[in-house]
DNA sequence: TGAACGATCTTGACGATGTCAACATATTTC
DNA sequence: GAAATATGTTGACATCGTCAAGATCGTTCA
């Protein structure tokens, strides 16, 4: 199994695809990535991703689901319960989930855009993005026995935070919101809101 | 100026175009809009929407303009201050919202998509959504004004309720929420968090 | 060892697409 | 009614995703 022995077999194609599929996402956006020019990038010819991926969106797909590995993995990091401040515990979720929406913002719209096809397609895809929900309604499940929050249908509270996080994170990365606002200002803002709505009941 | 003679002039190009174009993003998504299919569907040749668009993108990027203005048109029926239940218009304008994008979700992504470039090349566009905008800094104004809501930077707050509003609506139309979920309960659920949010201040 | 086999990659080709250039026809203007 | 302008058509081209046929590599097994 050599690895990009420079001749014929590349060794690794698939891997080497996903990651340069990645950047040139991250570069130029969704629309610039061709099966051609990714081929080429590689150096191998435009036919060849289809040896490891049936069509492009797969390869997309396949790239949207490292998308949500590492965004599952960042999260995991903050899943420290040193309880104390656990309420923190929830804002730095947030805060995580939206700076990761800025720093792969074409990535981001991959993976939480049109492509529901795609989902049935890749399972990974559906499995990874359904961790990162149960994940966040394990956390709200806690924080209501803890009594931090006001007791409600826990998955209808984690759609409400998740609608705002995630409404937050794609009006920024589609350029909705105005360039001069305090961006981290606002990130606080749209956690704290939330935050309160769910602490005080209906009055 | 003959309306649709049958001859070689179609008299209200344009204005068929659009309207084509729309019904074909409701029928099959944007992806489904050609050049060569809006054209045969409107008994014209391929080449013909060219004298009335620079490229398609202007094409699709009109149609999210007319998107704008009906939203418009529906919040700005609300827009009657019979005062007595006041908050309950802020209300009313989150559902029309919503309702809006589950009622035209191709149309609804174009208008919020990554084409921040085409808000550029057509001022309409640009225009129409500021406007939607101006409209919920002005409500929250006045609601602040009259003690309903904590007093903060409008603007922010504005941002804060449309991340909610407009997350809740991609998350819908991308199918990214469950389907056994009650979406009624759910937009009553992201509106009266933020309320709730913004009528108690951090505690 | 070497021959057969499967995996991987290349090239050629096809249909679909956006768009331009050249041409045709209708409408307007004087 | 002729010239000018607006509008529409056809032909052509580059680009794209994708398939089919063939080439090349690595592996397996006699």
């Amino acid at each position: 199994m050599g690895r990009s022995t420079g001749s014929y077999h590349h060794g690794n194609l698939r891997a080497a695809l996903l990651e340069e599929a990645a950047r040139m996402i991250g570069e130029g956006g969704v629309s610039s990535v061709t099966m051609r020019a990714i081929g080429e990038r590689v150096g191998v010819s435009r036919a060849a991703p289809y040896r490891h991926f049936p069509d492009k969106e797969a390869l997309l797909a396949a790239v949207a689901a490292s998308g949500f590995d590492e965004l599952n993995r960042r999260l995991e990091a903050i899943d420290d319960p040193t309880d104390g401040a656990a309420l923190d515990q929830f804002c730095e979720m947030g805060r995580m989930y939206v700076r990761f929406a800025l720093d792969h913002p074409a990535q981001y719209r991959l993976m939480y855009g049109e492509q529901s096809v795609a989902r049935d397609q890749v399972p990974e895809l559906g499995q990874a993005a359904n961790d990162l929900f149960a994940h966040l309604v394990a956390l709200i499940e806690s924080q209501q026995a803890a009594g931090r929050i006001v007791t409600a249908n826990p998955q209808q509270q984690a759609y409400v935070a998740w609608s705002a996080v995630h409404g937050l994170a794609s009006l920024l990365i589609d350029g909705q919101i105005r360039a001069e606002t305090d961006v981290d200002a606002l990130i606080e803002g749209v956690i704290a809101t939330v935050l309160n709505g769910f602490r005080h009941s209906d009055g």
